[in-house]
DNA sequence: CACGCTCTGCCTGCG
DNA sequence: GCAGAGCGTG
């Protein structure tokens, strides 16, 4: 047996080797990757070092295992292997990997760690990171994915058990809208009385409680709304079952089920998954919660980081109660707080701190920064919601003149994306390079949408929805009666809609539209049997042209060429997607697309001002922050400001968007705004008035009547005032006119030279072919260009 | 069956 | 203020 003294020294070498290794990180992030058994809660503040913790978790735990916390001590230790550990103190962290790893116990294979994200994003920057830490190699093995993704891996496996056959679809939000559609008509009930958002709404919460068709049954009780949702409901999954698919909420409740009824398959992945990891819990929902629960059922080990107070998506079904009840709902919970903020200001700190101390359903926590005050928070009122746009797009060419910061460094936050308008138009007439994000992204357009539902019905005729939506478009002369014929021959005789389409001329009813139907129908055959014999793209390029999908956008002429470039797009995407996998399938592919929406649209390299929701900067970051919008009404909205659980929601929204904030946070409100075509006088929000005037900062405004003169008469006008040219006067030397040819220089596009010049209202309006960014038109008060 | 007119309702949105 | 859906007519 060793001296017990110099056990002692063994262990305390090996963990202060360890806490150099992470010397980088703070207590409480060491903390939070020594601990990897049992019940783990890391509430992480806005900023507080969230991923880095995750990835060195995860890394620590393949690479070391329990190593930190173990007690045990080598049975052939020596002075001297302690001294050599002494010693090593000194060395770099890097350095110490060599050494760490002799220390490793019970290390975890890296296909026994399951990480849970939201996003592909997410997904994929984990993936990213633990390749960096771990090598290629090991970080594949690391299962880490969405919540949907993971489960669909399960249902593929196992699903016969619930009822799916194999080669199930997936129906998006749309596809499903639409099958409520036909639910509604078949039960005969009225849209206006029970709106198909609302059934959608309804059935997805139930889904995320866990509520079967049964269940909701019975809860409905003698409401009569209630009871027509449940019938609903009930037609709904019969449908789904009929059209062999699956949506998004039964990808995880179907899961769940299976977890839970089968003991084989329970035991299976919980013995599999030795670690488990949620990130963005707050952002769970019971559905989630539960198969969490069941998958970490057995090791316990199980890890969720996130922040109850940028809990944002209460109205999609996540419920906050989940990170608010960890401790409770999983035995001996330890609990680790990340405060320190390595992102803001002390101000920016102080503003969102004193804002989300109002809210009460929360975890006590409170951001400090070791970085110094910085600027205050500023508030500026103006007059309308343009003057709001030109004050931003102003102060922006003014920050960012002369290359003192790249355009990147700005970000509008909106509540709503409508506000993108008035913005893009100011920034247009500014010559500000910008991109917006907006709500509808690339696979929700209708193009593409039409496109894939081609695609899906070659791959798998029964699916009826896919079938409605493309059979008449391009128009076919199959209408609303023939398609109702259709559809109740296949109700009648239990099979696909397709199905009775082939054998349209046996049936009277149909006999007017059988020709077009056997168009359709040969289409459908004729791209079936190409799919068999040429690659993806070939075969989505024949689709759109056989269709007459093509046809029907060229004739449309310029309205439609942003969507024929679209479905141009879509066949890039088959184009990568073949070289990304060398045994591609069009079903392969139809899954990818059913799970993968989002065409990462966010460049951080791409010299531009950003804009974008407040949800959807949720865990980014930029140097300055402009919240326009900030009035009761607008933010919070005036739908949540008579509901204390909704104002705190949009509160948290508030406390995310003032953390996304480093360097410098300007909050504007107008005084009129111009909402559903009517213009309303919103009062400053109160999340301002909620802020400590100490982080404040409040810009002086001009007198109305100054404003209303600069407002009234567009820009560079002949009567333009002093005070006008005070406001947006040209940084640069005053305007100065080119013609074609010159050679300019702009203050963020570089050099260029004049394309063309247009005289318009007083001002001149100048194309400019720039030598790096390309052909842009600007007008010449607000582009201030200079000769070269 | 297709087109055009009127009516309604409208925040945020991952998979 | 605008888009999508419902409804009536050619």
């Amino acid at each position: 047996m060793a001296d017990p003294a110099l056990g002692a020294r063994f262990l305390k070498a090996k963990r202060a080797l360890f806490d150099k290794k992470y010397s980088r990180l703070n207590k409480e992030q060491r903390e939070a990757i020594y601990c990897i058994h049992g019940p783990l809660l890391i509430l992480a503040g806005a900023g507080s070092g969230k991923t880095t913790v995750l990835v060195h978790r995860v890394t620590h735990i393949v690479r070391y295992g329990n190593a930190y916390a173990s007690e045990r001590i080598p049975e052939d230790i020596t002075e001297q292997t302690v001294e050599t550990l002494e010693k090593a103190l000194s060395f770099p962290p890097e350095a110490l990997d060599g050494i760490l790893s002799a220390f490793a116990e019970d290390a975890c294979p890296p296909w026994a760690v399951l990480c849970f994200t939201f996003t592909n994003k997410a997904a994929n920057e984990m993936k990213e990171r633990l390749s960096a830490t771990l090598g290629e190699q090991s970080a594949d093995d690391i299962h880490a994915g969405t919540f949907h993704s993971v489960c669909l891996r399960i249902l593929r496996r196992e699903g016969e058990r619930v009822g799916l056959r194999s080669g199930f679809t997936i129906y998006d939000t749309d596809d499903t809208k639409r099958l409520l559609r036909d639910c509604l008509a078949a039960l005969n009930i009225d849209e206006k009385l029970l709106s198909i958002k609302t059934v959608q709404n309804a059935v997805s919460r139930a889904k995320e409680q866990l509520l079967t068709v049964e269940d909701y049954d019975a809860e409905a009780g003698g409401d009569y709304k209630l009871q027509m949702a449940a019938k609903v409901y009930r037609e709904y999954q019969k449908r789904l079952l009929e059209n062999n698919a699956v949506d998004f909420d039964d990808i995880i409740c179907k899961t769940v089920e299976l977890l839970q009824n089968h003991e084989q398959v329970r035991s299976y992945y919980q013995h599999r998954y030795k670690y488990v990891c949620v990130d963005e819990y707050q952002d769970t929902n019971h559905a989630q919660f539960v198969l969490i629960s069941l998958l970490s059922g057995h090791y316990h080990n199980v890890m969720v980081i996130g922040d109850d107070d940028q809990s944002i998506y209460a109205f999609r079904g996540a419920t906050i109660e989940n990170i608010l009840g960890f401790d409770r709902m999983f035995r001996d919970t330890h609990t680790i707080k990340l405060e320190q903020n390595y992102r803001s200001t002390g101000n920016i700190l102080g503003a969102a701190n004193s804002v989300i101390a109002r809210n009460v359903g929360r975890h006590r926590k409170r951001l400090w920064t070791e970085q110094g005050d910085g600027e205050k928070v500023l508030v500026k009122k103006l007059e309308t919601q343009n003057l709001e746009a030109r004050y931003i797009a102003d102060e922006i060419l003014r920050a960012s003149a002369g290359g003192k910061r790249p355009l990147s460094d700005f970000a509008v936050l909106y509540r709503t994306n409508a506000q993108s308008q008035a913005l893009e138009s100011a920034f247009t007439r500014s010559g500000l390079a910008y991109r917006v994000l907006s709500g509808t992204r690339f696979y929700d357009r209708k193009e593409i949408k039409d496109v894939i539902a081609y695609l899906c019905l070659i791959n798998n005729p029964a699916d009826n929805v896919r079938l409605k939506r493309v059979v008449n478009e391009p128009k076919r002369g199959i209408g609303n009666t023939s398609l109702a014929a259709v559809e109740q021959i296949a109700q009648a005789e239990g099979v696909s809609m397709f199905a009775v389409m082939e054998n349209a001329s046996k049936y009277i009813a149909l006999s007017r539209v059988a020709p077009n139907l056997a168009g359709f129908v040969t289409l459908i055959h004729s791209l079936a049997k190409l799919s068999t014999n040429v690659s993806l793209p070939e075969l989505f390029r024949e689709t759109i042209e056989q269709s007459g999908y093509h046809a029907m956008l060229e004739a449309g002429g310029e309205a439609e060429r942003d969507r024929l470039e679209n479905v141009d797009e879509l066949i890039s995407t088959a184009v990568e997607y073949e070289q990304n996998n060398p045994e591609a399938t069009l079903a392969g592919f139809l899954e990818e697309v059913a799970l993968v929406s989002d065409v990462d649209q966010y460049d951080r390299d791409a010299d531009a001002v950003v804009m974008m929701t407040i949800h959807s900067a949720k865990g980014l970051e930029f140097p300055v922050v402009f919240m326009p919008g900030m009035e009761d009404g607008l933010f919070p909205g005036h739908r949540s400001m008579n509901d204390a659980s909704e104002m705190e929601e949009e509160r948290r929204l508030a406390y995310v968007a003032i953390t996304r904030a480093k360097q410098k946070l300007i909050m504007t409100h107008a005084r009129e705004r111009l909402m559903f075509g009517s213009t309303s006088y919103n009062p400053p929000s109160c999340f301002i008035g909620e802020i400590d005037e100490r982080y404040l900062e409040r810009a002086e405004e001009p007198t109305a009547r100054q404003r209303t003169d600069f407002y009234t008469r567009s820009a560079g006008s002949t009567g333009r005032t002093e005070l006008q040219r005070d406001v947006f006067r040209p940084r640069t030397a005053p305007k100065e006119l080119f013609s074609i040819g010159d050679r300019v220089v702009h203050a963020s596009f570089g050099a260029g030279t004049v394309l063309s010049v247009k005289d318009m209202g007083g001002d001149t309006l100048y194309e400019v072919a720039f030598d790096t960014v390309g052909t842009k038109k600007m007008m010449a008060t607000y582009a201030r260009l200079r000769k070269e």
